[in-house]
Parts: C-alpha cells; sequence; structure tokens
RNA sequence: GGUCCGGUAGCUCAGUUGGAUAGAGCAUCAGCCUUCUAAGCUGAGGGUCAUUGGUUCGAAUCCAAUCCGGAUCACCA
C-alpha cells in the first residue's frame, strides 16, 4: 500500500472515531508538503470544515493528535497552518519501504490483470521511407505499450501496413519508367529509400508533364487529369486490384524493398511488433461488412450505387463507406481490421496510435462500428498525438523539408560519439562496447527529447539545434544512473545488516526514498493516461534528486556503517528504478559512460 | 462557419480530479573537480499563467465570452 492510500485510510478512521462521521478518500486531498513548511504529506482540511462544523485549527489539531496516537507508526509529528495538516512521517516507515523493495528489479510493476490491450502504432505507407513524424508515433506506441504491460495488461502491439492504393502504383510507374531494372542492392540503396526516391521522381516528372499540358493551352486542373503518368498510375491502380500478374509482381517485388528497409530501421531504434496487418488483406473484410450494414439497415444505398452511414444524429455528417464503383475507402478497411483484431485477440481496449489529425476519423470508425454492434466497438481508443513540426512549419515532402528518421538516428549517434570522446572517460571500452554506448546515448536523447513531451502537443523540432545532452536530457538520466553504478561497483549492499533509525533520515536522503515510494504511483498514472511523459519526467526528477544527493553526501565513507548501508539500498534502489524507468520508454541505460 | 486541441519565464516544456510564495531545463551571470563519474552540484536574475468577467474560504486549474495558433469537416490514405 503506498503512502498516500495509509494516509487516507487513517485519515477516514479517525474522523469517524472522532466525530461518527464516514467520509471517503475523495472527500479530502493529501498533497506532498510544499518545501517551505514542515512535514512530508498533508492532508488539506478545507473540504472537512463544513460537515464536520470545526474551525481549521481545532479540527487540525484533534485530527493530528488522534493520528499520532493511533499510528505511531506511520506518523511522528505535525503540524497545523491556515487549514493544512502537516504530518511527518516516521523514519520508520521510510527504511521498511527502502528495505523491502532496494533489490527488487520488478518494483512498481503489477501483477497481470488478465486484460488485454491491442496497440497499433507506426502504420506506414509503403512508398517511401520513415520521417521524424513517424518516430515519434513508433515512440509513443512502444512505450505505451511497455507502460500498459507494467501495470498489469497483456498487450499486443500491432501494425498496419498501407500498402495498397495510388501512392505505392505511383513509386511503381516512376520505376518502371527510370530505373532500367535498378534494385536496392544493384545501387546500394536502403530500399524504403530507394521506392522513395521514385515516389519522388513520379512527382517531379508529374509536374513537367503538366507544365508541358499548360503550354499547350489546357488549364491547370485538366492537365493534372490528362499527365501521362497520372493516367499510367491510375491504370495501375486498376490492374492491381483486378489482380494483373505483372502488376502484383512488381507491388510485391517494390514492397518488398521497402519492408526490408523499415525492418533495419525498427531494429535500430528497438521497436517491434507482435502482428503485422496488411491492409490489402483487411479490406475485403470491410467490404464485406459493408454488406453486412447494409442489410442490417445501418448503411444506405444513394442513386449512384454509392453506399453511406447517417451520422447527423450524433452531430456529424453523412460519411461514404463505399464508393460507386464498389471499391473500398480508407475507413472500410478499419472497419474489417477492428473485426480481425477483435476475434484474435477478444481485447478489453484497442489502442491506436494516430496524429490527431485523423480525430474525425476515429470519432467515426467507433461511431460505425457501435452502429454494426461489432463487440469491438467499445474498446477503441485512439491515442491522438500532435504534429512535429519545424520552426518554419510543418515538414513537407515536395518541399523536402522532411527530417527523415534514419538521418537523424546517425546524427544523434555521431554527435553522442563525439561527446564522449570529448570527455574520455570511456578509453579502457572495446570498440563493440564504445558503438553501443554510443548507440545508448544518441537514441535516448532523441527518445528522451519526443517522449518527454505530452503527446497530445504539437511539438517543434529545430534541426538546426543539435538535441541536448545536459539538464532535462536522456544523458543526464543515463549519467545519473552510471554515478550510481560506479558506487556500487566499490561495494554492493549487505543483505543480512539490519538498519537502525538512531540517526535520523538527512532531508535529500529522505527526499530521494519518499520519490522512490511514488514509483508505482507513476507508472500508474502513466498507464492511466497513456502517457510516457509521466515516467519520462518522473525518472527525471529522481535523477535530479540523486544527483544532489551524491554530490552532498558520501556513501562508502558515510559517517557510519549503518548511514552507509542505508545510502547503498538508496543507490541501488535508485538505479533500479532509473533502468526500470527509462526502459519503459525504450531507452537503455549503461553501467558507465 | 461547425467541431476538437493548444496558449505558463527570452526559448523548449512541467504543473490542470481547485490548495500555501507558479516549477524545471536551455540561454545569461557568480561560485564548486588532490575526496564514490563535473554529461554534475550550489546560487542569482528572469512571470499580467493570452484577455475579461464569473463561481468560492481559495483559480494557472472550473464556467462563460473574447483574442491568437493549429487540426478537421474529401468518393486522399
Amino acid at each position: 500500500m503506498s503512502v498516500t492510500s495509509g494516509i487516507q485510510q487513517a485519515v477516514i478512521k479517525a474522523l469517524a472515531q472522532l466525530y461518527s462521521q464516514p467520509f471517503s478518500a475523495k472527500d479530502f486531498q493529501i498533497n506532498q508538503t510544499k518545501p517551505e513548511f514542515e512535514g512530508d504529506y498533508t492532508v488539506v482540511l478545507f473540504s472537512l470544515l463544513k460537515p464536520l462544523k470545526q474551525s481549521p485549527d481545532a479540527l487540525g489539531k484533534t485530527l493530528g493528535e488522534h493520528l499520532i496516537q493511533t499510528s505511531p507508526a506511520l506518523f511522528s509529528s505535525f503540524n497545523v497552518i491556515k487549514g493544512f495538516l502537516n504530518l511527518t512521517i516516521t523514519d520508520a516507515y521510510w527504511t521498511a519501504m527502502l528495505n523491502d523493495h532496494y533489490g527488487n528489479n520488478a518494483y512498481g510493476r503489477k501483477a497481470g490483470n488478465g486484460k488485454t490491450i491491442v496497440v497499433e502504432y507506426a502504420s506506414p505507407n509503403t512508398n517511401k521511407p520513415l520521417h521524424l513524424g513517424h518516430l515519434r508515433n513508433i515512440f509513443l506506441g512502444w512505450s505505451v505499450s511497455e507502460i500498459l504491460k507494467a501495470d498489469g495488461y497483456d498487450v499486443i502491439k500491432t501494425c498496419i501496413a498501407n500498402d495498397r492504393g495510388i501512392h505505392i502504383c505511383k513509386s511503381m510507374v516512376a520505376w518502371q519508367k527510370f530505373a532500367n531494372g535498378a534494385t536496392p542492392e544493384s545501387t546500394g540503396t536502403k530500399g524504403d529509400h530507394f521506392v522513395g526516391d521514385y515516389y519522388v521522381q513520379f512527382g517531379t516528372e508529374f509536374k513537367k508533364e503538366v507544365q508541358a499540358l499548360k503550354a499547350t493551352g489546357m488549364s491547370e486542373e485538366a492537365a493534372e487529369k490528362e499527365a501521362p503518368i497520372m493516367k499510367a498510375a491510375q491504370q495501375m491502380l486498376v490492374d492491381w486490384e483486378a489482380g494483373k500478374p505483372d502488376v502484383i509482381a512488381l507491388w510485391k517485388q517494390m514492397n518488398s524493398w521497402v519492408y526490408a528497409g523499415f525492418d533495419i530501421t525498427y531494429k535500430r531504434i528497438g521497436s517491434d511488433f507482435d502482428k503485422i496487418y496488411y491492409e490489402s488483406d483487411t479490406y475485403l473484410l470491410g467490404k464485406k461488412l459493408v454488406e453486412e450494414g447494409l442489410q442490417k439497415g445501418v448503411f444506405f444505398k444513394k442513386d449512384d450505387n454509392s453506399v453511406w452511414v447517417d451520422l447527423t444524429a450524433e452531430g456529424l455528417d453523412e460519411k461514404i463507406v463505399q464508393r460507386k464503383d464498389g471499391t473500398a475507402v480508407y475507413i472500410t478497411q478499419d472497419i474489417g481490421l477492428a473485426v480481425v483484431k477483435y476475434e484474435a485477440y477478444h481485447y478489453d481496449q484497442s489502442i491506436y496510435v494516430v496524429g490527431d489529425e485523423q480525430n474525425y476519423h476515429f470519432k467515426v470508425l467507433k461511431l460505425i462500428c457501435e452502429k454494426l454492434g461489432l463487440p469491438s466497438s467499445e474498446g477503441i481508443y485512439h491515442l491522438s498525438y500532435g504534429m512535429v513540426e519545424l520552426p518554419s512549419g510543418r515538414m513537407k515532402t515536395r518541399e523536402g523539408t522532411v527530417v527523415d528518421a534514419d538521418d537523424i538516428i546517425d546524427e544523434m549517434i555521431k554527435v553522442a560519439a563525439q561527446k564522449t570522446e570529448e570527455l574520455g572517460k570511456v578509453k579502457d571500452f572495446t570498440a563493440e562496447e564504445l558503438g553501443k554506448l554510443y548507440n545508448t546515448i544518441g537514441l535516448g536523447a532523441l527518445k528522451f527529447f519526443i517522449l518527454r513531451v505530452d503527446p497530445k502537443k504539437r511539438m517543434i523540432f529545430n534541426p538546426e539545434e543539435s538535441i541536448d545532452f545536459h539538464g532535462f536530457t536522456a544523458s543526464f538520466v543515463q549519467f545519473s544512473h552510471a554515478r550510481a553504478k560506479a558506487i556500487l561497483r566499490n561495494e554492493q549492499p549487505d543483505n543480512n545488516f539490519t538498519l537502525q533509525h538512531s540517526e535520523p533520515l538527512l532531508p535529500l536522503e529522505k527526499e530521494l526514498i519518499i520519490l522512490l515510494e511514488k514509483y508505482p504511483a507513476a507508472i500508474e498514472q502513466s498507464a492511466f493516461e497513456h502517457n510516457p511523459s509521466v515516467i519520462v519526467n518522473y525518472c527525471y526528477e529522481l535523477a535530479k534528486t540523486f544527483n544532489s544527493f551524491v554530490t552532498e553526501h558520501r556513501v562508502l565513507k558515510a559517517e557510519t556503517e549503518n548511514k552507509k548501508q542505508l545510502r547503498l539500498r538508496v543507490c541501488q534502489m535508485t538505479a533500479n528504478v532509473i533502468a526500470s524507468g527509462m526502459r519503459l520508454s525504450g531507452i537503455e541505460v549503461p553501467e558507465r559512460m
């Protein structure tokens, strides 16, 4: 049980005994005491004054005295200032907490609750390489999955590959036209970049053709429709849907190049999936569900044969679910996928990590699934996050302002290597160890930079300013871990030693232990909010306090053996919690750096 | 125009189930490495919490209006 819930229960019990009135945890607040006052935790009394007909002073004093008498193991002293009852927790309580958990690597993780959550993230188009926006998506999805696991859920990580549609046909057409049979192997290019280059080339060629047609007096709109390369792409889409063998073969070939490229990037950033779905499979299922919905009367057909759903009663519009030619639209395949996922996992929740520009889409998706009476509908949850922008605004492929994922990763690792060399603290490392360390630091900095921000907020990335390695960063937290480990390499805590509390805990010792005690609550909150920044911020605060502690107090040369053992345990628990918390964010921590 | 999200220090962000004098980092300035890692520590300066009104013992937090920025309202995905 956490301290706060312990205090809550003690207060509820005390109020029942003193005033014979029943209260619940919601009736009053418990905060950490502000540093300028004496005490560890504070009961805010204002909300209790009216029902109890008491003055703040009288209630505070009565309650404080009663608490100390009835729970001497928990409370050692109190003071009342205005309506605030400040309680000091006994050193014995904190020491016991430390003793119970300092060697526990699973501290803060809950036992399985038997519930299943499916998380979908990454979900790239298969026609161009990943960029910084994808990285935010992947880091978020991966981290939320891990946090939910720590909170007791069974988590299935999934990805939907948007592998069909006009976008991939554009790359295919350009490859046919310009590549002369080139391949990623023959050119030494990473597969996703290779295919992406043809996508760009398609755009360039298209522009050229439109200009040429306009020069003959055609309007821009007509020119865009008539451009031969665009017509070729559209024809290719038709051929693809018709299953024309050579088109399918090319499509498979190009997709496989892209997947090989993605796999390299996923591996570098330590991301993985339990199951990958392909839009080329799920869109047909969606169409089947549209047919069923039509029979149930959930959907209706317009004169031109297109199929719609009427969401005006829900305050939205009519929404198309199938084109007049019978082909699937974007949402059709998502309806199918929701069912496929539910049938496979019978999930309690299905989280979609998708940018906030699709808020409307997911609102519609959930409504449609509800109307169809699908059991999958209730658990649908859109984890919506903000765009990553440049100081100049949105990243645009056409203007070449996209920050490529592989480039930024390379850059981060390069700078990490440079900084590490400057400091010269790991000269005895082997080349292999160094490579690993640079990865840990570089990637850690990138992940931390992205995950420390509340997902729902837009974030700005300035390529001119390199991501920092000082202050509120992964390096800082990693450094703190390495520092703790350095101490522990000299001496491990003696597990047979029994801590005394003859000497009072010093402020920084206590502050650290209080923080460590809050780790399980941080995981819980992070999971509840689907928000990794809670954990990231927590780890930073812990690391910061630890650095102050280590600067201020000696561990190995502590005044007494008792203090030394206490501090060694604090070091070990801090190192464990930092490693655990960073792991939930996908960030590794080094033993040395 | 409708809907949704955001606006906190020069910059990047915490804090928002209402609590005491609003917090960090970067940047600036001043100190600290014969002592477990200085990617660190200590201190200083820096705020109309977008604006106005309301709710109450108490508002950055809740409500209303307004201003600014963004997203979305596609037979694109």
